[in-house]
DNA sequence: TGCGCCATACCAACTGGTCGGTATGGTCGC
DNA sequence: GCGACCATACCGACCAGTTGGTATGGCGCA
């Protein structure tokens, strides 16, 4: 079972306070859905600390999405898989590591930007482009290790940056499949997608099948 | 350019005029951005006619599921890509025709179902179920090409069903990543999502690369 | 050390407006 | 004249955002 958060420090101050429950309701409820007042109910903060804090639910949204962005990619930065000397181990690590964090409901493992962006893409250009950010920053993060694989096994016909954003394709798809199912059958849902995409590199890194079942 | 409503017919009554309204204003802002005024002013009917048809907001969202879902459904079973005799084709014939949907502001090639179900997935069950339906109604059309192409080409490690949920992963994925872009490069990014799914297809099914190039 | 000063952080109460939903009455075909 | 269909007027609840104010803590200066 992963944590609701799993690489997210405990907040102390209302402003951060506020973000947290921002991260957990948007999660949940989406954002348009998510009132100011549960916010600072669920952050156990009053209305002029909100206000005090973010000029509007706007600027909350934009900043909560920066917030989960900076935690995420501290998270990723971290983690064991960039050790692999193998660009394909790192690549596929990443894939495995996201396989691990699904579990719990989906709320408790699905994505800030990508729900949030789905709703507010045409209303709000600052969130827009905010969960842009947030989603491609992740996804810049495998790119380095996405083109040094294609280089040693010669891979053609794609870029790296292409195949590094179809990382993310199918890890906010799997979120939007994850969340038709009941909470019980969404993590398995959101897992078999993530599998798909670990074959699509094992076939285009040319992994052998004894190598790529061994995890 | 793909036109907004390639596969639904111009509604007459008011019911059908909501519905329609239903999906083009969720496509853009979401469901719970979406108001019952703004629904009647664009369908031209009033408050009296909604709440005449449909008991509640919550009802219209699961009416527009269902609506969404036998447009869609009616759409790709009379699509030519199911004349082809080798299953394999089919399938691909799939994936084109979906990228070739790809067009426009990405309101209008986007997703009722996967938009709604992010929003209200804990807040309505009916809705989630609704959009459930949907999505896995449209990967079930595909279901028995993919199996059939499996048995053919001796695919092994996965399942039909899998599979073709897998392909509404990417197409759900592509319109996240999509919605993040400016409207003049949405088309791109939601069409370079297809394209790797195209690929894993071919890897799968052992499609020589001169035969997937001539597409 | 102690005091005046002020910025930051936060709070409770409130406002105008919008929300989903309702009550009621009219109009048309059968 | 009855029910299906729809329009108008309206309601209480809730919405984002505002207001006036308090608590606290750092800093310059005597």
């Amino acid at each position: 079972m992963v944590p609701n958060r799993p690489f997210r420090p405990t907040p102390t101050n209302a402003k951060e306070k506020l973000l947290e429950a921002a991260v957990q309701l948007v999660r949940g409820n989406g954002f348009a859905a998510t009132s100011v007042d549960q916010l600072c109910a669920h952050a156990g903060v009053t209305k002029g600390a909100f206000f005090h804090h973010f000029a509007s639910k706007e600027a909350l949204g934009v900043a909560a999405a920066d917030y989960w962005s900076q935690c995420t990619a501290a998270f990723f930065a971290e983690a064991p898989f960039h050790h692999h000397a193998d660009p394909v181990d790192r690549v596929l690590g990443y894939i495995d590591l996201r396989l691990a964090l699904i579990g719990g409901p989906a709320e408790s493992f699905s994505c800030v930007a990508g729900t949030m962006v789905q709703e507010a893409f045409r209303s709000s250009a600052a969130i827009r482009i905010a969960c842009e950010a947030s989603i491609m920053d992740n996804a810049r993060a495998l790119e380095a290790d996405i083109a040094e694989a294609m280089i040693q096994r010669g891979v053609t016909g794609t870029t790296a940056e292409s195949l590094s954003r179809h990382v993310q394709v199918v890890i906010q798809g799997a979120f939007v499949l994850a969340k038709t199912q009941e909470e019980s059958a969404a993590p398995d849902m959101a897992r078999d997608a993530l599998r798909h995409l670990r074959r699509y590199f094992e076939f285009l890194f040319r992994v052998p099948q004894e190598r790529s079942a061994d995890q």
